[in-house]
DNA sequence: ACCAAAATGTGAAAAATGTATCATTTTTGT
DNA sequence: ACAAAAATGATACATTTTTCACATTTTGGT
């Protein structure tokens, strides 16, 4: 005990990136109603050596054992998913409406209470029993309400000023989906989800693959 | 030349990650009618150092000159997105809806072809002027029109499903949005898109804040 | 209960990635 | 057109991340 990473320093994307896959594929071995887990058999799924799974528990701080009900609990603990967190969507577009209609993260404890547009047309309706309402009350809302993730939908013009209303709201994360880089401080977590970049990352694969089949 | 990765092998998911962002930010720089751009500037708004992109440029095998047009040019080779893309979109839903809606990536050569879905009840209608077929066409749709891309928005039971027909037709890359890990092999790239995993990273890192906080 | 086989935790080596340096080239101001 | 300032390309260096190796622990079969 003591020296592993999570006592001293904050851990790295790649690792960051990997909790999630692990949680998710624990989960569905739970489901699954498997009584053990094997490191190997983690790794098989995600598409990863056993070795490297070995390695991030060990600096996540270890596990005490396989057991898909205590790397689940583990995980979560990690992955700050035991206690609840309340959510608000801005933008009740397209976007808006497919996020709040995904039911997987209800599970795991992400509620979302409330949806913001500024078009007054949606006034008074509903998304899946949601209620919408009009973004000038946003600021009233995160002043009266325990808010602590804002996921922004709107497009990226007005993404920044969403950023300041939640950083004086006190909401602890953004998730932003508009087209925009907004940067994480001291104050708030943002996390920038930018569709269109995977596909652009497809397209280069699929180039490079092309690139390397014309050199043979 | 001749001593650039780009010769022999694939280039880092790192950087694969990056292109995107560079490509995405040079195209705005462009729109706000900047007559040039320097390393330093593009590093500040992806939030990274100058080296750092002078570097992968030079990875990727240099560019002639750092003028909005030639960089955009140069990127747009690299990503492959020189050429039109033709995609087709797996499922009638939100997501799909929201993917369909999405005008950014048109102007940059990805058009839409198609949706399917199983519903009947969709059959006959449209999505932004898109026509939505029934899925028990598809194999027939792939085998006579020139997909590239398809777009997996359905549930993840079918996902592995809609893999193998797209193999079997001849489709380069899949996007997928379902909560499975499609793997990659020679015949087809795949992208897998977990949305939820991306909360689950901002829950951590709001997490990991709380905890380093309670340790001073 | 014992032995064999398999899996884990850990430190160290290897590989990959990112940063700093600096000579050369390009730009800017006078 | 020239000198000074700034930016780039390419190499060398430092750090981070992944893989390897192996002693220790756990599991499974007889």
């Amino acid at each position: 005990m003591g020296n592993n990473a999570l006592d001293k320093k904050i851990l790295s994307d790649a690792l960051a990136r990997r909790l999630p896959a692990y949680y998710r594929h624990v989960c569905i071995m739970l489901a699954e109603g498997k009584q053990t887990i094997t490191s190997g058999e983690l790794a098989k799924r995600i598409g990863n050596t056993s070795a490297q799974v070995r390695q991030d528990f060990f600096t996540c701080g270890g596990v005490e054992n396989y057991h898909p009900d205590t790397l689940k609990e583990w995980l979560s603990g990690l992955l700050g998913i035991k206690k609840e967190h309340h959510m608000v969507v801005i933008g009740a577009g397209n976007l808006g409406r497919a996020i709040i209609s995904f039911k997987d993260f209800n599970s795991d404890g992400f509620f979302i209470d409330a949806v913001f547009d500024n078009n007054l047309m949606f006034d008074g309706m509903q998304i899946c029993g949601i209620p919408i309402l009009n973004v000038s009350s946003l600021d009233e809302y995160l002043a009266a309400n325990k808010v602590d993730i804002v996921v922004i939908t709107t497009p990226a013009n007005v993404a920044e000023e969403i950023l300041e209303k939640s950083i004086k709201g006190g909401v602890k994360g953004v998730w932003n989906f508009a087209p925009v880089d907004l940067r994480s401080n001291d104050k708030i977590e943002v996390q920038n989800v930018h569709l269109s970049d995977s596909l652009l990352t497809l397209s280069f694969r699929i180039n490079e693959k092309d690139f390397l089949k014309n050199k043979k």
